[in-house]
DNA sequence: ATACATACC
DNA sequence: TACTGGTATGTAT
């Protein structure tokens, strides 16, 4: 189905080199031999070099696919595409993976015995590790509505109901019903393909506003359980019901009560009549629907049976039955439902008992592994066309395949990706429901008859832009980066890419840079015309549009003296914790206003995280490094305040403002409370200038003004005396340090999030899960207090948080960081590891981020985990973890001046001379 | 930064 | 006749 604005990413294996030119590749070379006999997860028989395309072949891997005669329908679709451009490409794109599995299998030949033990105890180190940070505790729900548009159109259009039919057109179809699924009729299917299967299938155009609409429907639904759900696309969503069953449990029968009435835009009589044949239909189904629930079938008030009840239980099943329920009347289209203790699994879950089903993984390590063990990998979201047929020349078809080979796979695949595969055959998942990050691109892109002349090639151009600067427009985006997409008839593909110093937006922008794009390529190819199937235009690289304005130098700016201004890199760090501090400010003068663009970058921030447990006595460096991650945290609890706050109004739609009152006094309970009301919106930077006075960024000695601004607060402190100056600090810090579970339970949209920036650092942000983790182990370290630690030398080679980030803090600190056999302190869950290997340490701290955390770097959605990349890169590096700096990332990291710890200077007392020097 | 590839719906 | 469109992101260069 076509997926909605917001598709979640899952990573992909990807490899680049293909040093094709043009369409050489006629005669494809045989595939290598042994990886290319086996049966295939979806059935068809790899026969070499000649054959089925696997990428071609009929894709049964979703529900409805149950016993289809797959040798016959994968001969008409052959049959089909056979000679046709589009299947000479595929079949090029199928010897291209074949290399590059040919290549994989020359590389496992070659590894040693002594390698793969080698790997062995890394992966077992590892798979331990993953263990200890596997959490049972969440219940969390795939919905899944049953073959989505083609529902809707059966809906309302009961002439279709017993026909074999699909929403689409002709060239492609978004999907089909279960009756023409039985043909092998299904979703990314060509029509005059699916014809060919299902000469009857009848197929109707897509309404997108229909489904839009029907989505918002069961959006509202899905809300009452998890106000934080997270949707995929119009169809598909996950939610958490941990906290819904808590409450549940102490519910009164009557909220467990629904009617059988759609309360949707039928007028009554309609809804009579569909009631009266909901309550048979419900009751049809009820084996599926109902299936063995006590209280499952329909309870009738009155004896007449018109109005007809259902009463839900407490438990989950009965809560996601509620829910389905619910969706079913308000909607009359069905839902699917997997329940587990993470994503990964209740996505497979979901799939289980399709249509109209749900199925519950229990929340058992036995269950889940047992449920792995013959789960095929091709059943895990991530894992694709490519990764299977990779996975399978290694004669991995299923999860527990997996797990017997990860000494193998960490060999030859990237860490990403074997840890990827490693969590898979472990089924853990992403626990924490992401909430929707902002979107990174947007594009727009058309297919068409062949197009060959220049001049309409330019104007096809043109009107793409315009488009593209209308969406853009809507959404209030500017971007740097503008992408020229092209696919020639022969269905090969280019991109080419262009980013600029400054944003555009507007069609004249846009078009002047994606003109020139196009007319390199049409120059490259010249005299040959470019012959075009698709064009495309896409803009990326957003930068809020409140960066057009200077800003004023932060606090970041005076306690990096001199580096605030240097390079571009800095300089955007600098913009983005400017921003920051001006909400903050805008916080704390009430003015508050409500959502700033939707896509102004906020999250980005330094902070320097290495926490340890506080001994008795205070520690020198640490006390530096204390103050500013706890004033980073402050800073960003407020942040992650207004940022859920920001959150909920885009999801409400509301045009209610949710400002956030900060009291003086800094008690944490009071700061992070949320009022409701309204205010004056006011992200102005003139706001900010009026309020706050910042010590110079050059000096860094004493500004003019006469008070100082508390870095923790934001306050102005009037005075010029550093000693008032400090010990207002130290209180703040006290207050903020003290009472560490306000911060993470103070409400459940204001949770905190320990999060990673891109300068390897550990900034607070919001995240339900980290204050829940917080929460926890808080509970049983008492009295623990944050501090730095500095752990041994970086003896690790994978290149992972400590050896990159301690590195500045050893040249500074060289004596106390000398703190060798210290003991590790994760920074996440702060509890003691009992190891001193920063391999070992590193991997517990991935785990702990991991669930979280680190999902949300990658821009995830939703999976946690991130699908695997193809062979063994060579720099792992920790792209892989922030790639939200990714593209910025290498360089940057090379660039950017060192986590604003390393710059300091020692001393013994948290306080802000020290800052000033 | 760019180009390509994989993946999802 | 005829094989999408939108978004994210991993990997190599």
């Amino acid at each position: 189905m076509t997926a909605g604005r917001r598709s979640r990413s899952h990573a992909p294996l990807c490899t680049s080199h293909n040093g094709r030119t043009g369409r050489e590749i006629k005669q494809a070379s045989p595939a290598p031999s042994d990886f290319n006999e086996n049966r295939m997860a979806n059935g068809t028989v790899s026969t070499n070099g000649e054959g089925f395309l696997s990428r071609m072949a009929l894709n049964d891997n979703k529900a409805g696919m149950e016993g289809l005669d797959r040798d016959k329908i994968n001969k008409i679709i052959m049959e089909t595409s056979k000679g046709s451009r589009f299947y000479e490409n595929e079949l090029k794109r199928e010897q291209q993976v074949n290399q590059r599995i040919e290549k994989m299998m020359l590389q496992k030949a070659q590894i040693t015995e002594q390698q793969l033990k080698k790997a062995q105890a890394q992966v077992e180190r590892v798979a331990l590790e993953l263990e200890r940070s596997r959490d049972l505790s969440r219940v969390i729900v795939h919905v899944d509505m049953d073959a989505f548009y083609a529902a809707v159109e059966m809906r309302d259009c009961p002439e279709l109901k017993d026909k074999p039919m699909a929403v689409g057109s002709m060239n492609m179809l978004s999907t089909s019903n279960y009756h023409a699924r039985k043909y092998g009729v299904r979703a990314a299917m060509p029509g005059f393909i699916a014809k060919k299967l299902c000469p009857n299938l009848v197929i109707v155009p897509p309404n997108f506003d229909k489904y839009r609409a029907v989505s918002a429907e069961i959006r509202e639904i899905f809300a009452d359980y998890d106000p934080h759900f997270q949707s995929v696309s119009l169809d598909e969503a996950y939610l958490d019901f941990t906290d819904h069953l808590e409450q549940r449990q102490s519910w009164p029968e009557s909220s467990r009560t629904h009617r059988y009435s759609a309360t949707s835009s039928a007028s009554v009589e309609q809804q009579t009549e569909r009631l009266q044949e909901e309550v048979l239909e419900v009751k049809d189904l009820s084996p599926v629907l109902f299936e063995d629930s006590p209280s499952s079938s329909p309870r009738f008030l009155g004896s007449e049976g018109v109005i007809a009840v259902e009463v839900f239980g407490t438990s989950v099943e009965e809560a996601v039955k509620e829910m389905r329920f619910r969706i079913q009347q308000k909607t009359m289209l069905t839902a699917s439902a997997g329940i587990a203790p993470n994503q990964m699994l209740a996505k497979v879950c979901s799939d289980k008992n399709k249509p109209n089903g749900q199925f519950r993984l229990p929340s058992t390590r036995e269950a889940v592994m047992d449920f792995i063990q013959n789960l095929p990998v091709r059943k895990v979201s991530g894992i694709g066309k490519v990764s299977e047929k990779m996975l399978n020349a290694l004669e991995i078809s299923s999860c527990s395949h997996l797990g017997q080979q990860m000494s193998l796979l960490s060999l030859l695949f990237s860490e990403t990706a074997w840890h990827h595969f490693m969590q898979i055959s472990l089924g853990l998942g992403s626990t924490f429901i992401a909430r929707h990050e902002e979107r990174k691109s947007i594009s727009t892109e058309r297919t068409f008859k062949e197009l060959s002349k220049i001049e309409e090639q330019l104007s096809l151009c043109r009107e793409l832009c315009e488009d593209l600067a209308e969406d853009m427009k809507k959404e209030g985006l500017k971007g740097k980066t503008v992408t020229l997409k092209l696919k020639n008839v022969n269905f090969e593909v280019k991109t080419r890419a262009l980013t600029l110093a400054y944003a555009v937006a507007t069609v004249d922008e846009i078009f002047a840079v994606a003109r020139d794009l196009l007319k390199t390529e049409i120059e490259n190819e010249s005299p040959q015309p470019l012959r075009l199937r698709l064009m495309g235009v896409r803009i990326s690289a957003f930068v809020s549009l409140d960066d057009k304005k200077p800003l004023q130098k932060s606090i970041i700016g005076f306690l990096q003296p001199g580096k605030s201004d240097s390079t571009g890199i800095t300089q955007e760090m600098h913009q983005k914790l400017e921003k920051e501090q001006i909400s903050n400010h805008t916080i704390q003068t009430s003015c508050f206003g409500g959502p700033p663009p939707m896509h102004k970058c906020q999250k980005e921030e330094g902070i320097p995280w290495q926490i340890k447990q506080k001994g008795s006595e205070g520690g020198q460096i640490s006390d530096q490094q204390s103050f500013f991650q706890r004033a980073h945290a402050k800073r960003l609890q407020l942040l992650a305040e207004r940022s859920s706050t920001q959150d909920e109004g885009q999801r409400e739609n509301a045009s209610e403002m949710t400002p956030i009152n900060i009291h003086a006094e800094n008690s944490l309970e009071s700061s992070v409370k949320v009022h409701r009301s309204t205010a004056s919106g006011c992200f102005e930077n003139d706001i900010v200038s009026s309020t706050v006075a910042h010590p110079s960024t050059s000096g860094c000695s004493n500004s003019v003004s006469t008070s100082l601004t508390c870095p923790v607060c934001f306050r102005q402190v009037e005075t010029t005396d550093l000693n008032v100056f400090n010990g207002h600090i130290d209180q703040c810090l006290s207050t903020a340090s003290g009472k560490p579970n306000q911060i993470a339970l103070s409400d459940s949209e204001s949770d905190l999030d320990l999060d990673i920036d891109h300068k390897d650092c550990v900034v607070v942000k919001n995240c339900n899960k980290e204050c829940r983790v917080k929460e926890e182990k808080e509970k049983n370290s008492k009295d623990l207090e944050s501090k730095i630690v500095f752990p041994q030398e970086a003896q690790c080679s994978s290149k992972k948080y400590f050896d990159q980030m301690l590195l500045p803090n050893r040249g500074d600190n060289s004596t106390d960081d000398s703190d060798k056999g210290s003991i590790l302190i994760c920074p996440v869950c702060q509890l003691t590891q009992d190891t001193d290997d920063l391999t070992i340490f590193n991997h517990h701290v991935d785990l702990c981020l991991n669930q979280e955390v680190l999902h949300k770097l990658r821009g995830q959605t939703s999976s946690s985990i991130n699908p695997p990349s193809l062979l063994k890169s060579k720099a792992v590096d920790r792209a892989h973890l922030l790639p939200r700096q990714a593209s910025k990332g290498k360089s940057k990291r090379r660039d950017s001046p060192p986590s604003p710890c390393s710059k300091r200077v020692k001393g013994p007392h948290n306080t802000i001379d020290k800052f000033f020097r």
